[in-house]
DNA sequence: CCTCATGTTGAGGTAACCTCAGCATTGTCG
DNA sequence: CGACAATGCTGAGGTTACCTCAACATGAGG
């Protein structure tokens, strides 16, 4: 029983790693980093944000925000602007060229993600789906 | 439907993110990284290695096999000798201690395994590990 | 025995995170 | 309303876990 929950670790693990070699291959067209593409993608959801929100989202400390901001701006997929509202702070917010690579990025994971969970039956999708949510917790 | 797949995806990863943390929290007690733990068991399923075959099994750069053996050594849960079949070469082995951590942190491995996973049914336990074990590929 | 391959490691580099301190600004409270 | 604590960002510098490249010793084949 314990056995058996300790192999399930372990082939989710095995699972784990052809997934993130598959996402990592599907970013190199762009040249960017797992963690730039998922600052761009959650930029693209909420719009305009603060490098402490930003942080926040991505559970990382805002100091090291500053980086992946640095970064995407360097690339010129975001800018920083002042905040109207306080005069400390900074909004970040993609670039029109921001939105256009988040968006192809979001479009190759999705084929990227098909290709992968396509090896399924459509009701060993369903049904994974069901479990993994069961596991997400938050 | 590439949608779902790509939620699917999503939720792949937030069911990752807290087994990775869990299993983190659970090698606290012996402050040994992940790496060093995954290494510890490499060598107790294969007896003594030689650096650069461990460095295969954990798919890392021989140079940086000797890195983790250093950390291993030093807290001497391994040790190096000379191989009796080639005189370039070291053996690394770990030591009486290094069992004796290496089961514990087996045991306490499979306890959260069994945690994480408990959260389930038993079908639905039964269920993902024969979806999961057609992602694995390898 | 000379040359080329192999095994390990020193030196030094990089990426992605961290903490801590400094600076500007804002909000609060006596 | 003025002092002062709190907030937001970032410079400086550290850590960890990886990397490449070159040096050195040893081994293997002509």
């Amino acid at each position: 029983m314990s056995g058996s929950d300790e192999s399930l670790a372990e082939t989710f693990w095995a699972v784990t790693r052809r997934l993130r070699h598959q996402t990592k291959r599907a970013l190199e067209p762009w040249e960017i980093s797992p963690g730039q593409a998922r600052a761009l993608g959650v930029l693209m959801r909420h719009g305009a944000l603060r490098p402490g929100a930003l942080a926040e989202h991505l559970r990382i400390a805002p100091r090291s925000a500053t980086e992946v901001v640095d970064g995407l701006q360097e690339r010129g997929l975001v800018e920083r602007r002042p905040d109207p509202d306080d005069r400390r702070a900074t909004l970040v917010a993609p670039t029109a060229e921001g939105e256009r690579v988040g968006t192809a990025i979001r479009q190759a994971r999705a084929t990227e993600a098909a290709r992968f969970f396509g090896a399924l039956a459509p009701e060993d999708r369903t049904e994974l789906a069901r479990i993994l949510r069961l596991l997400r917790e938050d």
